[in-house]
DNA sequence: AACATTTCCGGGAATGTTCCCGGTAGTTTC
DNA sequence: GAAACTACCGGGAACATTCCCGGAAATGTT
């Protein structure tokens, strides 16, 4: 009773076992298989969103003369152009960027990895570079690896996956392996470091001049009469954190002021960790006089474990930090800082971005300017 | 001497004008037209990605066996499976979701519009929108809006043309007409507000219980013996500062302090009206006692201008905000604040995202609670 | 040995664009 | 009035996947 699509016979056919859940029949006449076609129609395609075919349908023109309409390009008769606008503004179309992507091999998306964006540096960054990428028509795709290595190459996976037009990175402070950006080198994906970079790749990168930055905030404490300065610094897996401790001791030395390897402490940027090593220092037999932090959120901490000890900033302590985090203008006494341009930052690595997709440009360093704001929690004598 | 390509001959071929800056030439043999070929390559398609086809290719087998095999699928010999996930981890090949997209009319992106994210709210729930949406395979696309409805079309729209598969978003505060996402509806992508949603949209929400936050919240400050009590509200078109500043108005009635509406105040939003409004009511002839502030950063400039004036608080003025922004509990006297779970609603949105996805279900409002923070700003008797 | 079933694989359509290139009709040019 | 040119348009490949479905060989079953 079961018919052969081909040859229409009836008799020839035998069952043929079963494939994916259905009967499969074997017609010896045509020697062809063949399942039975699903009674129920296809469920009338659901939502879809329209297309240039529809469009074209619509008009009885073709896609490519709609797709041509809609870029506004050449070879269109000015009606047909017009009534491909209309009708497209009338259907809201949207273009598909998924096709699009697909045949120009882009995406118009730039991925963002930051380590995380609780404090106030990153989200900035990202305020920064979102503004200049949006304005030239790109999107942004943002994650946190959350200062680990494994995520950070799950981040990378991810972004290259959606096919990512470049890449705007501040490492984690775990990264020592740097094969999954060497990946992205090799493909072409233009990358751009910003604050965190990673020094053994030859990209393009965006700083400050944290050294000087750095130097130029410990000298400040030595100028107003400190000489048992702290520093709390950041990991030294990060450039950034070795900087500044390297602008802390020189310094010093450049002073003559004997390191006391009991007063730097580094550690790993989490705000628990921060508070333990500031109430740590507080309670030092001989107590640092000040300390000069990695950051700002670093900073806020110690003057938060200064004030629960009723120490008197800046008679008793001194602290100043990096960043100029809108906090430190808040809290009392204000905390002097060494200022750097975060929104900046995240313009420039857009820009950079922008400048070298396309043309291969060679890579280069951008580095912004930091500013010492001096502000209460350093100046004993105001 | 130009040869027709079809018919080999060469004395039947004209001319026939420039096409596109190519000369065109016409067979009249043929009849047909034709342009020569460019002479040098097509340079060597440039940078490409490992796809499905170049393991297929390598391995001697079809793609569609390839990508039986990367899905872990069925009908797949396991020998096969395993040489194909050899070969593809060393060729480090990243499936392209651009054409996956394509086929499968999902892009495992969501889309998220914010009015801003310089103060704490947004970048926390954004957060936590993204931990649970990695987790679950997509990839977060972030748009500021900045408060402008202009933008904010803009961003539905780019995002659409990106088609994510859902939206989570809050409203500018500029935002009464809500025909962008009325077309989401009818094209049946998930869309979820959260903290500033739509009323006049019957769709997925999630917000906390602001009234009921700030009439304790105004209490609180009738209670602490304050009666001229002032309200700096946001803008009038936002459902979260009608709600708050009519739990204002309905807690003052209660206690039966007459409303002075020189009291009340509503602005846009931004530090420097903040900072403009705060002067004023602390300039007025008769200034308030207390103020309650639609959130913390509005309250943060308020104590700060308090400050300026030397207007000691909580004597002189009590300052109460909303949402327990970092810097509250930081800035002296703390500000006492109606805390709000800010991570959790960025959670909350994303899941409310994932549970509708798919499987449409009815639109539903999740309300989360709000805590009463009291801290030095608003105690009178500490 | 003949038939039935299972296992695994390949071909090809479909997704929504862009791009290439030839076709047609009308317009100049000599 | 043919040859050359211009202005527009359509067909079809390509992009990287998934999905459907039939084919071939191996394995089971009478």
């Amino acid at each position: 009773m079961i018919r052969c699509p081909k040859c229409q016979q009836v008799d020839a056919v035998t069952k043929a076992g079963i494939v994916r859940g259905k009967q499969r029949y074997f017609c010896k006449t045509c020697a062809a298989h063949f399942t039975l076609a699903d009674t129920a129609p296809p469920a009338a395609r659901s939502r879809h969103q329209v297309t240039i075919v529809d469009i074209a349908r619509e008009l009885g023109i073709s896609k490519s003369t709609v797709s041509r309409a809609l870029r506004g390009q050449s070879d269109i008769h000015p009606g047909t152009r017009e009534a491909v606008m209309e009708l497209a503004q009338q259907l809201d179309y949207q273009p598909n960027l998924l096709a699009y992507g697909l045949v120009k091999s882009q995406s118009n998306m730039v991925g963002m990895i930051v380590p995380e964006f609780r404090h106030y540096f990153f989200p900035e960054v990202i305020i920064g570079a979102q503004e200049v990428l949006q304005a030239a028509g790109y999107n942004l795709m943002i994650c946190q690896s959350n200062e680990s290595y494994q995520t950070e190459v799950a981040n990378v996976k991810a972004l290259m996956s959606s096919r990512v037009d470049g890449l705007l990175v501040s490492i984690t402070s775990q990264t020592n392996n740097v094969e999954h950006f060497r990946a992205l080198e090799k493909k072409g994906i233009p990358l751009v470091f910003f604050n965190r970079i990673c020094p053994e790749l030859d990209t393009h990168r965006v700083v400050v001049d944290d050294y000087a930055g750095a130097f130029r905030a410990v000298q400040h404490l030595i100028d107003q009469g400190y000489r048992r300065i702290a520093h709390i610094a950041g990991p030294p897996s990060l450039l950034v954190s070795r900087l500044r401790q390297q602008a802390y001791l020189d310094a010093l030395e450049q002073a003559g002021i004997p390191f006391d390897p009991e007063l730097l402490i580094s550690y790993d940027l989490t705000d628990e960790k921060a508070r333990i090593y500031a109430r740590y220092l507080l309670d030092l037999p001989q107590p640092p006089e000040a300390i000069f932090a990695v950051n700002d959120p670093t900073a806020i901490q110690v003057i938060l474990a200064a004030k629960a000890r009723g120490i008197c900033i800046p008679d008793e302590l001194a602290v100043v930090g990096f960043s100029d985090d809108p906090i430190s203008a808040i809290i009392e006494p204000g905390l002097t800082t060494v200022a750097q341009p975060v929104y900046e930052m995240g313009r420039t690595a857009a820009r950079l971005f922008l400048e070298t997709v396309g043309t291969q440009t060679a890579p280069t360093t951008r580095v912004l300017q930091t500013e010492l704001i001096v502000r209460g929690s350093s100046s004993r004598k105001i």
